[in-house]
DNA sequence: TCTAAATCAGATTATTTTATCTGGTTAAAG
DNA sequence: CTTTAACCAGATAAAATAATCTGATTTAGA
């Protein structure tokens, strides 16, 4: 089995919503996010130095340190996240793994799968986290149910 | 970067879009898939037997064997090969890697994405492979430039 | 019958992805 | 000033996926 997103990818849009469905601005550690969301906390801490790199959240060290939303979460999209940690190239490359993929030499079934991959681009672009705090604080509510 | 199907699956694809581009009830050779799809030849041919235990493919060996359709390309969907290599479990499991997923405690992204999921997997249902035969020879036509 | 060309089955290797470890630096609080 | 709780950076290990290898069996045809 495949899957859309890498498990680094999966866990970081996990981290970011859970920053989101906190207080704008609050502090949060990596311990938090890891026990919370079980993820394991070396691997998470690890991908959000990456966000931070990546500018999406800001971190601060030292005791009480943690890592907070780099802007207001309505200005950050689900497609920034999957941009920093998997890259754009879903969107480009090839479902059936053909290469030499131009205008004039489609893979067959790029009629059929350009739409609905246009349609996964345009939701991850148009989804803020602030539109999903909401549901995101009703998920977390239930994980270890 | 992560993808929809594994290298397994996407070689699969292609392979059986090749078969079904043939005439209908030809031999291809492992061999002459491997070159003409540029996939390394050991691994087509693992690939090949898989979906010769699924059914899918019927196998003839010794000198001038190889494979052949086992049914009609108008009966085999892109679902019967996907299923059979990388099963079904992308259309089922959380998009975001969320753990205890219900239609009580979906994930925040389950109303957007599942509706792409569902189109996705409904596509996948309806073409088969002879919808695809032109566009599967216009593009092999065109690999090797 | 013998050879060549093919599949088949299982083991092995290589690469990538996922996860963990180790030691260091930063900064709040007593 | 010292302790403690956090992030940081780079190395390492484990697991999954992708690819290759080895030897056997099958079968058409010279
Ligand atoms: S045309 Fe086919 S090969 Fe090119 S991107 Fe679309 S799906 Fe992929
Ligand atoms: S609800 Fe969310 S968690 Fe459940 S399947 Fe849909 S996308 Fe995944």
């Amino acid at each position: 089995m495949t899957v859309i997103f890498s498990k680094k990818c999966e866990y970081g849009l996990q981290a970011v919503l859970y920053l989101a469905a906190k207080e704008v601005g609050g502090i949060v550690s990596a311990d938090e996010i890891a026990k919370k969301l079980n993820i394991p906390k070396e691997f998470v801490s690890k991908i959000l130095q990456n966000l931070t790199e990546s500018g999406i959240i800001n971190s601060k060290k030292g005791k009480s340190g943690g890592f907070s939303l780099a802007k207001h979460p309505a200005n950050i999209r689900l497609i920034d996240v999957v941009a920093a940690i998997d890259g754009l190239g879903i969107f480009s490359t090839c479902v059936l793994g053909f290469p030499n993929c131009s205008p004039d030499h489609p893979c067959p079934l790029h009629e059929k799968w350009g739409a609905l991959r246009t349609s996964a681009y345009n939701m991850l672009t148009e989804q803020t986290l602030d539109q999903l705090k909401e549901k995101t604080l009703h998920k977390i509510a239930h994980l270890e149910a």
